[in-house]
DNA sequence: CATCATTAGCGAATTTTTTCGCTATCGAGG
DNA sequence: CCTCGATAGCGAAAAAATTCGCTAATGATG
């Protein structure tokens, strides 16, 4: 009776995810101890919570090595796919397009970020005119 | 001893807030009478949220007239810009200019949007370069 | 192989969010 | 002004998320 397909992470599980995505596999030591730069937190937490998102299939326990090391089950993108879309459709009334405009007005990206947005346009017009 | 400046709206909250941009005030009745659309929930449980949400802050409740109305404390806008900077954060690593080129990629914007979107490009790049 | 520091795991407590039962209040209609 | 259907509110239960104390296992070191 599997698991119901890896859930929407809440935000602590977001936090751990980051740090694996960031450093790849990593000891619960070593995720703790990117947590505690951040908040105070006891390392049984930091474990336990391991083992919630192992159950959750939000991540993978590799226990051949000593100590174990526990690396993210998504790759970043689909987990930030899956966020967004998420927020689009509660937020932003399902538009894609008015999230973009005031992500783009609101904070500035980079110049390279921005070629490269205008590069997609050009694609995405492209395709459509 | 006031309120921690209206936090960041859960799951539920959000749904309410969504209505409520939508419809402008509404009464309570009426909120739940779409909520009730999407999912089953029992009056009282659509008062209550109502009574949390006021006491947090998010909304605001017209008393003088009956039944009484509620109304989002928030603009759309705000609220999005929160969510959307929040999630930028916790989920790309703070790259705006990331998450518009995955928004953009992954689902269409509608050519209005897409002439917007190269619109504000234009300015924004217009003011660096 | 005893000792000790560290890692692993369990079960339960705490906190936050969401739910609703039950009572009180309101206001329209008789 | 009674009474009845709807609205309002309270307090507590249930569910979900986060926390940690305590014990067990593990493996390095003398």
């Amino acid at each position: 009776m599997a698991r119901p397909a890896a859930s929407q992470p809440t935000e602590v599980e977001l936090q751990i995810l980051a740090i694996l995505w960031q450093q790849g596999a990593a000891t619960a030591r070593e995720i703790h101890n990117e947590i505690v730069l951040d908040r105070e937190i006891n390392y049984s937490t930091t474990v336990k919570m391991l083992a919630v998102m192992l159950e959750k299939s939000l991540v993978n326990k590799d226990d051949s090595v000593r100590p174990q090391r526990f690396s993210a089950a998504t790759t970043q993108k689909r987990t930030q796919s899956r966020l967004l879309r998420d927020l689009v459709k509660r937020a932003y009334d399902g538009s894609t397009g008015s999230l973009v405009l005031q992500a783009l007005s609101s904070k500035r990206a980079t110049k390279e970020e921005l070629a490269e947005i205008r590069q997609l346009l050009d694609q995405l017009e492209g395709n459509q005119g």
